[in-house]
DNA sequence: GCAGACTTAAACACTTTTCGTTAACTTTGA
DNA sequence: TCAAAGTTAACGAAAAGTGTTTAAGTCTGC
């Protein structure tokens, strides 16, 4: 039983990147050339792209997809953007703008810098109000 | 470019999972065993719990290991290792010791035997007090 | 106990992914 | 413009994942 998408090599490559190391330093770290020190980056990044849409999948499974809350909007406009989409196919959303809020900032933290949504923000909804953040 | 991680085969089965369907009348309606449908099935979700470790991962990247809460430890004095080793760097952590409790035992079921942590669990924090268990 | 639903293990052919090389290419900052 | 950083393409070998089958196993409700 795996843990994981990444491979070991792969986390190893991110963990030293976040430190702010260049690939060829790491290249020289771990005894290989910084082109695949740049293949095993990529094939991370791709990796993470796809656990984050085999999660979308999951939810698109018993819910809908409501709107697309662009990089760059302010926090504070998101809950009038999905009332109004949620209108429009005459669901219901079970949060207030309050709660609203709330329920943004603890399912995807890294994407609220302060007041601005620093991330694309896929919203789903099912037939009970009920939404995800994809 | 595939998209996510599950094949064609795995979301037609979890698909017709979500309708209610059995494993056997899956079987007959794409033509197979029921016990392939078992392993198609348990392999989706052998994914999905990959492709949510892999995101968990990336949290822990641009947190900061906080501690370790050793094998054997009692649940309900996890709140406050954590709050003293949160102090310790500044950091406020933004859960209660409720809320706290529960976030482990969600987070890691399978180290929570009654009130005992039975692994040892490694503990991230986030400038913003956000925790992952690791 | 019995039937139906589900799980497991071993084995097999097949496909995909990964890590690695070399060599040429583009981007970026001083 | 120069150097350092990063990307890309083509290729190979090894490893891992997938869909299947068959046959045996557990679990559950009646």
């Amino acid at each position: 039983m795996k843990d994981g998408l990444l491979t070991d090599r792969q986390m190893e490559v991110l963990r030293y990147r976040k430190q702010g190391l260049t690939q060829q330093q790491i290249a020289d770290i771990i005894s290989t050339s910084k082109a695949n020190v740049c293949t095993i980056e990529k094939s991370a990044m791709e990796n993470i792209r796809r656990a984050k849409e085999t999660l979308e999948f999951l939810y698109t499974l018993d819910a809908t997809h409501l709107c697309v809350i662009p990089n760059g909007t302010d926090l504070f406009e998101v809950p009038a953007i999905i009332f109004g989409e949620a209108e429009k196919i005459n669901i219901k959303v079970k949060y207030d703008t309050i709660s609203l809020i709330n329920r943004i900032r603890e399912s995807r933290p890294q994407c609220c810098k302060a007041r601005c949504i620093c991330e694309d923000i896929h919203v789903y909804i099912t037939d009970a109000g009920e939404l995800y953040f994809g």
